[in-house]
DNA sequence: TAATCAAACGGAACCGGTTCCAATATGGTG
DNA sequence: CACCATATTGGAACCGGTTCCGTTTGATTA
């Protein structure tokens, strides 16, 4: 059973464009239509998508480049980017990367050689790799979460966040505080959130930070955060985390020594997550609407391959969420 | 610039079956080898995968129909595929259904068009529509999370998993208790957990539950929880609750209410999601491996395209996690 | 030196659709 | 009834690769 187009063809006794033209609104007379219509239900007949691309020499397909797939940012993005380009009758082609960058690069030609109609590149660093790459597939790449000054991008405020907090603990009262952070290789996270705290800092005056670096996993910022919490000289009265995933790790460190939160020491984070408001205390931090940046990448993608005029540079906004982590400085 | 294959068979001056051979490992002399390498790199060439599969008849994509993405669950599993699959030359092509029954079964019809060499169905139902098509489509199917007799299935233990959380909180003494579950329609979740709680409460006798029912989302959890924890009459001293999600909406909604936990009522999970670790109190619960079951049945799918034996039925099996949710009963 | 053989290569068919174009059928109009 | 516009249809070319087959070339061997 092959079931081409050729063999409903024959089987209907018709020419197999007299298909091709049924299958697509073509002018098609009744009687034959029923005749098609009826072999093709009877065959289970579905098209070869190949065969169509082929013919096209596109899809409608977005790819999605992802560095994880397992994180509350990623997969409630991915979620977001699948449901409008749904509604525009595309399809999400999701790579995971698994943090690697160089898979970044393969996974653009890949997505190229696929003949993908657009990407969405939810980018830590961008590198020139990446540059010839984007240049070379010669298709649409929309940038999420980094922003370069050749390529689309959407990028949260990060800087104002780091701002906000800064003000925010400052205000507060405290005046030692630790800023557990993660590499500058990533420019958003590592250095956007990082510099609007040291600028809330610098405008505030009279207070400190000691700044810290972390990895991204929780596991590695229950270490950084036993290193700060066990040192014996002057303990922070606040501990500011780059990511809520930090911040987590930081209380459940803080846990582990029976230090109480807010009462003895104040955490932040950044980005969010679910669980940050069903834990207690519940983490006061920065929320990102992910979802809504992930259809606002796909509406974005979808208008360049149509060749429509999109915005350089999208900044979104974010909220901030108080709640129980933070307390006044005694 | 177009940049097929006969392009650059002719710049290099030779026949396109040529070029095939230079880039797929045929008889090629090292002069034309040279000149045609060259011609690549010059224009960037990058071979069509619809020109290549329309001729192959198939791909090399694996494809995972998921009801939802931003769960813990479903991203973990996906990853751990999308590891597996790459490990073997496979790619994977996810499609989210958004809970949409009816989107399942599209979503099979879909990747038979596009030639999918093989499919892994997170299923949570299994209607006859969804039996018709996997018959229908002709490729091979595993089905994780649920089985039929009919369809190459991967479950996870829900009957001795619920069984033993059963076992352990009669054991802790607790005797009025409350059974937080979901729709029956969801075999494994909604039926086996509880099957395997209620005999254990069988086995051990006087003791006596409640059953009640919730969405799997936690802010229906929430509801649910208050509605159980505000009720006049006698209160149960321990909730066990068909998922994580649903024992974190009961812990939230406790914590509203200043109920402490394990002190004034236990609390138990399924699921092992990473935050049952590091909130506090932990959430005694059962991890399933998640990842583990994603790579598994990525390398059933792979067998099965290629024809190798796999058991009809896998029986994943369980850690049981105690931590600090659930105190024995005063 | 002639016969033999393998390597290298070109030409053509093929994968399964879509689409253009020309041929035929249909129907309405004067 | 002749004529013309329109609807329907079949045939062939094409999309961009792969592969089979037959020919050419150069080297090896008798």
């Amino acid at each position: 059973m092959k079931n081409t187009i050729s063999d409903i063809a024959k089987i209907a006794g018709v020419a197999k464009s007299t298909v091709s033209r049924y299958l697509n609104g073509g002018s098609v007379s009744e009687a034959t239509r029923r005749k098609i219509e009826h072999v093709i239900k009877e065959t289970g007949y579905i098209p070869n998508s190949f065969a169509q691309s082929l013919k096209a020499k596109k899809t409608s397909m977005i790819g999605a480049v992802v560095p994880r797939l397992d994180s509350f940012a990623s997969s409630q993005t991915v979620t977001g980017m699948d449901e409008a380009l749904r509604e525009s009758g595309y399809q999400l082609l999701i790579i995971n990367t698994s943090q690697d960058l160089s898979r970044e690069i393969e996974a653009l030609y890949d997505l190229a050689r696929q003949k993908i109609s657009g990407i969405v590149l939810f980018a830590t660093q961008i590198t020139t790799s990446h540059l010839t790459a984007i240049e070379e597939i010669g298709i649409p790449v929309i940038l999420l979460g980094q922003q370069h000054q050749d390529v689309h991008s959407i990028i949260y405020d990060d800087f104002a966040a780091g701002y906000d907090i800064g003000r925010y603990i400052l205000a507060k009262g405290h005046r030692d505080i630790a800023y557990l952070g993660v590499t500058e290789k990533d420019v958003a996270v590592g250095v956007q959130r990082k510099l609007g705290f040291q600028q809330a800092l610098k405008e505030h005056g009279g207070a400190s930070a000691d700044f810290y670096e972390s990895g991204f996993r929780m596991s590695a910022a229950v270490e950084a955060a036993s290193d700060i919490l066990g040192s014996r000289d002057r303990q922070p009265s606040a501990i500011v985390c780059a990511t809520d995933n930090i911040a987590l790790g930081v209380m459940k460190a803080a846990h582990m020594r029976g230090i109480r939160i807010p009462e003895d020491i104040s955490v932040t984070g950044f980005g969010g997550y679910d669980v940050t408001e069903v834990i207690h205390p519940g983490l006061t931090t920065i929320k990102y609407g992910y979802a809504a940046a992930g259809r606002l990448a796909a509406r974005h993608v979808i208008k360049l391959v149509q060749e429509e005029h999109v915005d350089p540079l999208t900044v979104l906004s974010y909220e901030f969420m108080e709640r129980e982590s933070v307390d006044n400085r005694k």
